[in-house]
DNA sequence: ACCGTGTTGATTGTAGACAATAAATCAAGC
DNA sequence: GCTTGATTTATTGTCTACAATCAACACGGT
């Protein structure tokens, strides 16, 4: 309870309003805002809709065409396999400085996490490993423990927020969810060994390989999609 | 001269301001923003330039305070060592994939580039290695040949624009110049053996080496404040 | 039919006014 | 002297109105 109390403006409000509709698919990839119709939705006037775009703009999850409007950054797929490769430069260097840097506690707790996730995936598996954000989540965990709170926060941010988008419109894990489980086992043996080396290693292989995999489900649905328009 | 002509608003005018403001050190890391005040000084409404700070506070070079103002992001020994930590993987992850890819013209193009500087470099050595930003740097035309757009926009990005602010803060460079020019011709040996490994290891030594020399340059910096302040 | 020009409507960009908030200062009471 | 409450001041937050821009459409000329 010693949390400091701080003001929020309309700004910060509409800000998560905008996020969660970004992220939850109502505002779609390419999709523009309108300013008007939405300050009117949300009872406000345009000048903190504004502000708070701009804001989004600074993060890049929307992109503006001055005098014409602003847009959902758009999605293709070389820029999922981009991200994905700096995804995998970044989580390998959290996971190397977590070998560093992991308690022996720690690493109980990462492993209790993945029995966790084993239990409930047992009831999913045909769906996907899904993973809670936050403490849930396997990899926010491990950057955790690299104690690094800059890199922390380009995984766990920006870089989470693009991923982000593209898992909304992809639910097609589902061929991944065992050996996705086995990759994270492996990953937290190399880590409790303390190796950096091995530990970098084994992430980066299981991330490498999401991109892979990743790759041939949106290969496959670009198939779909054509035979779905040849009928 | 077939560049499409864009319109370009006052908050992308005043953005600019602000950022040529923040990086030449006219506004200081920790420094209030006065909006009456700055909009007062571009003769402009506050509108504008609200809009262009919570542009930069999207990209993390303002932070907000609710009903207070908002100020240029501090700098810390700490999180400079992050920041290189960082770099180390993204730069290491470019220097990979631009192995892979680079043409032999491309690593011709970047000899010539090393030539160049070495050129220049019996000039400065006194005085540190800097190099021009853009095409001139070394750094960024090999993470362009990575040929990953949003790699190439994270390092010349927003983790450019913090790494500006410490470099402002500190040109102490100086012992490290010819070492430096010495592992940039490592890094292009190593890259032109087309050897992803071994270009990958190169530059992670010589990102790793420029920390541990920013940080002795930084702990030093401590002792004159601080015997500075007995005197 | 095509092209160029002018008009209209929708939307974005900006200015200025007013409301709200926090910090500093002052005054009164104990 | 210290605490509390009221007032003042500086600044930020929001709203409304007007200006500017662009795309679409209509019309006239070739």
């Amino acid at each position: 309870m010693a949390k400091k109390i701080e003001a929020k403006s309309l700004v910060d409000a509409v800000t998560e309003r905008l996020e969660a509709a970004i992220f939850g698919g109502e505002l779609a990839p390419g999709e523009w805002l309108r300013e008007q119709a939405l300050a009117t939705e949300f009872g406000i006037s345009r000048g903190p809709l504004r502000e708070a775009i701009r804001q989004l703009e600074g993060r890049r999850l929307l992109e503006r065409k001055t005098n014409i409007g602003v847009s959902v950054v758009e999605l293709t797929p070389q820029r999922l396999d981009e991200l994905l490769t700096v995804r995998e430069a970044l989580e390998g260097m959290a996971c190397r400085l977590a070998a560093e840097r992991i308690s022996p506690e720690g690493v109980d707790q990462l492993r209790s996490l993945l029995a966790d996730h084993a239990s409930h995936s047992e009831v999913v598996l045909g769906e996907g490993y899904y993973q809670q954000s936050g403490d849930f989540d396997f990899h926010f965990r491990i950057a955790k423990e690299s104690r690094n709170d800059y890199l922390v926060s380009v995984i766990s941010g920006d870089l989470y927020d693009l991923l982000r988008l593209y898992r909304y419109k992809s639910s097609t894990m589902s061929g991944r969810a065992a050996q996705a489980l086995k990759e994270h086992h492996a990953i937290l043996d190399a880590l409790s060994t303390g190796d950096p080396d091995q530990a970098e290693k084994a992430m980066r292989t299981h991330i490498c390989n999401a991109r892979i995999h990743a790759k041939l489900a949106m290969d496959r649905q670009a198939e779909l999609a054509a035979s779905g328009t040849e009928a």
